[in-house]
RNA sequence: GGGCGCUUAGCUCAGCGGUUAGAGCGUUCGGUUUACACCCGAAAGGUCGAAGGUUCAAAUCCUUCAGUGCCCACCA
């Protein structure tokens, strides 16, 4: 029956059927009572607001072909999908959206906003779960997990009141970073720092009682309306007198002190710093040492409050214009400067967060930081690449406390209560009715909800059944490996590891691969928002999955970043398409074999039959198939270590070179005339060794691009039971142990193959005609490899004849091509030679050698090499510089031979 | 202010102590070879940012410098 193949790699046609097979046939579903070795790994989960994007693509082919390849190779695998609710996200996202319908979303009020966040999410919320099943991620869908479901927030609560009870968190009026847009505050994580060109305004304060007046310097005119003090440095011969008189603070007209602090430099500004308890970190500080109040100027959504009097109502950047404006007039500005300085930025909204006091909850870190160091030092979580280890101890080394509370709506509720009269706090893993102290029953429960990335770093243990013993806890906790972008290091692997470790006393994972960004052309990071964003949908639409997920993995090299580009991608699906029309190619001429009479389909590719190649023909395996078997084995003995240690592009390029160069360019054209040649046994053991190495490439490559592996590896016979190329044998190795392999000396004949492609190149032969050549080798075995592969020769050179000779070649009318084993000649008219452009190309090898020789004469020259030098290196040196002698010697005697001739 | 990277072929990047420095793309030349022009064959192209140093041996390790990118940081 001959077969329909479609010309091209039709990647649309494809993927679909099988990732919709995938995930019906639960293909991936992982049994923790199955043997095996176990290979677990979470997935990063992506906010349910989200659409694939080119980060997560990348995360995702990685940790993909990390699982696949694992499952292959016989462990006992789980890749958990899930996704993260996203607090501040994801509440922006339904608030935007309720604005456009003309919809304030605090009209709706706390349960009704919640109500349609969730709403919105059953509707929409799905996007990125189907879009990894389109791509074919091989994760275990029966396990998915979501952080805000009931059954993680149980797990939210258990570990919030744990750690209420250890003391570790508590609440506590400080100095937190508000977001005037998201109006909540944030953590120190989620303000970025950015250097401004801003200006010191000095402002003149009169001292009371006095017509002296002190002058201050500030960044932020507007926050002198809440101050409430003015510091000098105690030792300061300028102010010293000063200290315990008191100034008026001009346009609100209050009269603070003047205090002596040592937290002043006296080189800074004016050595006088007006202090702003309620809106500044250092003057926080200050404040509590000395007493002072903390008056707050401004509105959650950056306005000036009624504290700001006269100013009330003014954006904070109006007020500060507006100020300055006044305290010109009242001729109390002293003078401004330029002053460039960084700033808090919200990461999201990129507004300039404002420093305020205010009563949040927060954890304490030190005493979860200190085990996760001491994991990452003995190597218990093995961290790579091995410099973000010192990002991360940078880090934990100096880790504050964290804010866990968020003003928003979105996310778990804190577990917090307090009782109206004497407002008792209760902490508790479900709601209370009573106060425990009191017995009021008027209780209220905290506003807040807790920071997204507390939860998520629960993730490990949260989504394997924590606190309780399952099974799946047991099995697959710690998990193998975490990857994830090196940009969540601070905000999510830390917090894992800290919370892992400390409540299940064991590393959340072994290890931790960070891998790059993905760059845009111009070296941003890519983002949606700014518009540089890539779609990794489209792409694949345009590309193929399985092209993408291996442009990726080609260009992922630990520790850079990459820049994906069409070129990049449309190489990828170059190749996915190569290795469709090399099974084309099979199954088309397979049919003509079938059809001529040769043994069957199943007779020469049956899964026994695959199984049991090598096969021989006349007691020895051919050369080409013992050739290609150990290509085979090398590329996946490559793949393996390269997989081993995350370096994916290494990987994907030897399996590239393997099936691309080995594979299609030299095997297959070699052996085509043998795959329906007369002699039937020859054919059939060709057929066989193909299918067998086949079947072996696909699984090489199936981690890779599992779409296209997947549809041809099902085009061969297999088992009854045979449901995936995803759960085969990633490879046996083929060669028997000890066996003397004569892989080698098809390189060889390669060599002598290119060196006549080459002259016919060079010489401008005519590219169709078939052409008689020479070749000789002083060495025995060699002459009798070229014999033995005569046809294969003549074929790929396109020869007419080959002269196998012991005696030295004939320079006149031809032209002479050397390696230090063995000369090859094509004779042609001599008008054909460009006796110049020859000699020039003889003299450039010839330069090259004689460097390389000297180079080496040198070194093996000198007695402190030779003591000191490997002797692997010695010998191996000694060994080339011979054959370069030897290939020398006959270029020059060549170049003396033309030089003569012309 | 600290810390971490990067600088290698026209472009994008691998290689990170050892034997004439590699890939993809691009370029040039030649090809309707019964799988593939998303292809085949051949070729050109690099004193590995600069200067010192360590070593028998340096693109690879160290120092300094010059560009360039990123992360962390409560000096008004």
């Amino acid at each position: 029956m001959a077969r329909e193949i479609a010309k091209a790699y039709e990647p649309q046609r494809i993927e679909p059927r099988w990732a919709e097979s995938w995930v019906k046939d639960e293909l991936f579903k992982a049994d923790p009572s199955k043997p095996g070795p176990v290979f677990s790994i979470v997935i990063p989960p992506p906010n349910v607001t989200g659409s694939l994007h080119i980060g997560h693509m990348l995360d995702h082919t990685e940790i993909d072909i990390l699982t696949r390849w694992h499952r292959m190779c016989g462990y006992n695998t789980l890749y958990l999908p899930g996704t993260d609710h996203a607090g501040i996200s994801t509440q922006r996202v339904v608030v935007r959206q309720l604005a456009e319908q003309g919809i304030n979303y605090r009209d709706l009020g706390r349960e009704g906003f919640v109500r349609r966040v969730w709403q919105w999410k059953e509707e929409s919320g799905g996007t990125i779960q189907r879009q990894m099943r389109e791509i074919g991620e091989s994760c275990d869908w029966t396990r998915e997990k979501f952080t805000l479901s009931p059954e993680l927030s149980r797990v939210v609560r258990e570990v919030f009141v744990r750690l209420y009870e250890e003391g570790l968190i508590y609440r506590d009026k400080r100095m937190t970073n508000w977001c005037p847009v998201c109006l909540t505050v944030l953590s120190d994580l989620e303000v970025l720092h950015e250097e401004r060109a801003g200006h010191l305004w000095h402002i003149k304060y009169p001292v009371a009682g006095s017509k002296e007046s002190l002058v201050v310097a500030t960044t932020r005119p507007e926050t002198m309306l809440g101050d409430t003090a003015i510091a000098v440095h105690p030792e300061d011969e300028r102010y010293k007198h000063l200290i315990g008189r008191s100034a008026i603070v001009p346009l609100v007209n209050r009269e603070i002190p003047i205090i002596g602090d040592e937290m002043v430099d006296r080189e800074f500004g004016t050595g006088a710093v007006k202090i702003t308890p309620a809106h500044d970190p250092n003057d926080f500080e200050a404040g509590r040492r000395h007493n002072l109040a903390e008056i707050d100027v401004m509105t959650d959504d950056g306005h000036m409050s009624a504290a700001a009097g006269t100013y009330a109502g003014l954006d904070r950047f109006e007020a500060r214009k507006k100020i300055v404006e006044d305290l010109k007039t009242l001729g109390l500005l002293d003078k401004i400067t330029d002053h460039t300085h960084a700033i808090g930025i919200c990461e999201r909204t990129r507004t300039i967060v404002e420093p305020r006091a205010s009563v949040q909850w927060f954890c304490k870190m030190k005493p979860l930081a200190e085990p996760a160091i001491a994991a990452v030092e003995k190597g218990e979580i093995h961290i790579v690449p091995d410099n973000r280890r010192e990002e991360f101890f940078n880090w934990m080394r100096n880790i504050r406390d964290w804010t866990l509370s968020r003003q928003l709506w979105w996310g778990h509720r804190i577990p917090a209560w307090y009782c109206a009269e004497h407002h008792h706090v209760i902490v508790a893993r479900e709601a209370p009715t009573k106060c425990p102290e009191c017995g009021s029953e008027h209780l209220e429960q905290d506003e807040d909800v807790l920071d997204t990335w507390f939860s998520s770093g629960l993730w490990p243990f949260s989504t394997l059944g924590w606190p309780d013993k399952t099974p799946d806890f047991e099995r697959y906790y710690p998990t193998t490996l975490l990857i994830t972008g090196y940009d969540i290091l601070f905000f999510w692997v830390a917090r894992m590891a800290m919370l892992g470790i400390h409540f299940t006393g064991k590393v959340p994972f072994r290890a931790v691969y960070l891998h790059s960004l993905v760059r845009t052309a111009s070296g941003e990071k890519m983002s949606k928002s700014k518009g540089t964003g890539l779609d990794p949908v489209k792409l694949n639409q345009q590309y193929g999955t399985d092209a993408m997920r291996f442009c990726l993995a080609s260009m992922a090299a630990p520790g850079t970043d990459i820049v994906l580009s069409d070129d990049r991608l449309a190489g990828a699906r170059n190749f996915a398409n190569k290795i469709w029309n090399a099974s084309r190619f099979l199954f088309m001429n397979l049919d003509k074999f079938e059809e001529g009479g040769g043994a069957s389909f199943e007779q020469l590719a049956g899964p026994d039959v695959r199984a049991g190649a090598p096969y021989a023909y006349k007691d020895s395996v051919p050369l080409i198939d013992e050739w290609i078997f150990e290509r085979l084995t090398s590329a996946r003995e490559t793949v393996n270590t390269a997989l081993r240690s995350y370096r994916f592009h290494e990987a994907a390029q030897t399996i590239y070179q393997f099936f691309w160069g080995d594979f299609c360019d030299w095997y297959i054209e070699w052996i085509k005339p043998d795959l329906l040649n007369a002699d039937s046994e020859r054919a059939e053991v060709a057929w066989k060794n193909l299918f067998a190495v086949f079947d072996d490439a696909l699984r090489l490559l199936h981690p890779f691009m599992p779409f296209l592996t997947e549809e041809l590896w099902h085009q061969l016979p297999q088992r009854a039971d045979a449901k995936s190329i995803a759960l085969e044998e990633f490879g046996v190795n083929r060669q028997k142990s000890g066996e003397v392999t004569r892989a080698n000396e098809f390189a060889l004949i390669q060599d002598a193959i290119a060196e006549l492609r080459n002259i016919r190149a060079e010489m401008k032969l005519d590219p169709k005609k078939k052409i008689a050549a020479e070749f000789h080798s002083s060495y025995g075995y060699i002459r009798d490899t070229m014999e033995r592969n005569r046809d294969g020769i003549q074929r790929l050179a396109i020869l007419s004849e080959l002269k196998v000779s012991a005696a030295k070649l004939s320079e006149t009318g031809g032209t002479v091509r050397s390696t230090a084993r063995f000369d090859v000649r094509i004779a042609h008219s001599t008008d054909a030679v460009d006796a110049h452009a020859e000699k020039a190309r003889l003299r450039k090898e010839i330069e090259g050698l004689e460097k390389s020789i000297t180079s080496k004469e040198n070194q093996l020259g000198n007695p402190t090499f030779r003591s000191k030098a490997p002797p692997k290196i010695i010998s191996g040196m000694e060994a080339t510089m011979a054959e370069q002698r030897l290939e020398l010697e006959k270029l020059r005697a060549r170049l003396r031979d033309i030089s003569r001739l012309a």
